[in-house]
RNA sequence: CCGGCGGUAGCAAAGCGGUUAUGCGUUGGUCUGUAAAACCAAUUUAGGCAGGUUCAACUCCUGCCCGCCGGA
């Protein structure tokens, strides 16, 4: 059976360092699932800082004013994986977007419904109000079984929508079959975690991270796609002269919130084993556990 | 020492004689072609201290303590 592993994790826990490391040792070859590492220019703020002579796919993909979606990001990584193991690789997928690693192991029918500009457009000016009444009069099976979350979040409401409005049926995809999946993810105590993004934070800005700001708004929009993310949003409409603390501290709670955001999404996936890079050793129990599952056909 | 202003939940900051301010943080959650996005919920009656007025005080009055500003 064709092998898959993966890494995952928060911010800050060091999934790309230890998915390098066990490239080196498996014969594998890194494929980030990192959803806005695929952005060229976007490198201080999004962390680019591996090292150079180790290959990474999918990352530096796109500009940033390109949008990008989960089911581009599954047909690529799909690719490159077949093409990995075709040269007699293990593919690691390393990444904190929950999201685009689902994608892979589980692909959704609907995905294929493509979003619809001149849809979105209109509905992306019409009131909370108006977006619930329109879905209920489309489609009042989904409109009853959303969860007060969704019920308010326009961007579910507008693909919501979307998907009753478009007249292909959707297509189920099943490129990767039979896959033999290790999915390993980091974590660490909230506290801990916040200690390690505001160093990073402090690190990023000494290394620039206004300075390629300036240098991306000479050539992009503030509103276009890529800078739409934490570490660039929280700038991107200040004069950018003098940096005041007060936007440092919004850009460090917004990244606090983020890591508590991944943490609750890979919780709940199945069969994922977890370590806590806090806990002394916890590098060697994971190149145990890889390794074992790795000799095992 | 005198005068002025202020002391509200972890932080910031309002209104009000009797209902939940609010924002941030923190905590938990939602999730399927924007996801580092967008969204939901919780954070148990907080009001410097001591009295007084009142059916009822964070809100009015008195004293004290503390902070800031001005004057001696």
């Amino acid at each position: 059976m064709k092998k898959i592993l993966i890494i995952s994790g928060p911010t800050a826990t060091g999934k790309t360092s230890l998915a390098i490391k066990l490239a080196k040792k498996l014969n594998g070859e890194l494929i980030s699932a990192d959803s806005r590492q695929i952005y060229r220019g976007m490198d201080i703020g999004t962390g680019k800082d591996h090292p150079k002579d180790v290959k990474i796919n999918l990352i530096d993909i796109i500009d940033p004013d390109q949008s990008f979606s989960v089911e581009q990001y599954r047909q690529l990584a799909v690719e490159k994986i077949n093409q990995i193991h075709a040269n007699g690789k293990l593919p690691i997928i390393a990444g904190g977007t929950g999201q685009y690693i689902d994608s892979i192991t589980n692909p959704q029918p609907t995905f294929s419904i493509k979003p619809n500009k001149v849809l979105r457009f209109f509905l992306n000016h019409f009131p909370l109000k108006l977006l619930q009444l329109t879905l209920r009069l489309l489609d009042f099976k989904t409109f009853r079984l959303l969860n007060n979350s969704d019920l308010h979040n326009p961007h579910r409401l507008i693909r919501k929508i979307e998907i009753k409005l478009s007249f292909k049926s959707p297509l189920s995809k099943e490129d990767l079959e039979g896959l033999n999946t290790l999915h390993i993810s980091l974590t660490a105590p909230n506290d801990y975690l916040y200690s390690r993004i505001d160093q990073r934070v402090e690190s990023r800005l000494k290394l620039g991270l206004i300075g390629e700001i300036k240098n991306l708004l000479k050539k992009y929009k503030g509103s276009d796609p890529g800078l739409n993310c934490l570490a660039y949003k929280e700038f991107v409409g200040a004069d950018l002269v003098s940096v005041p603390q007060k936007l440092i501290d919004i850009w460090r709670f917004h990244e606090h919130s983020y890591a508590r955001r991944q943490k609750t999404w890979f919780k709940k996936i199945p069969n994922i084993i977890f370590f806590d890079i806090t806990t002394p050793g916890f590098e060697a129990k994971i190149i145990k556990e890889v390794g074992k599952w790795y000799n095992n056909s």
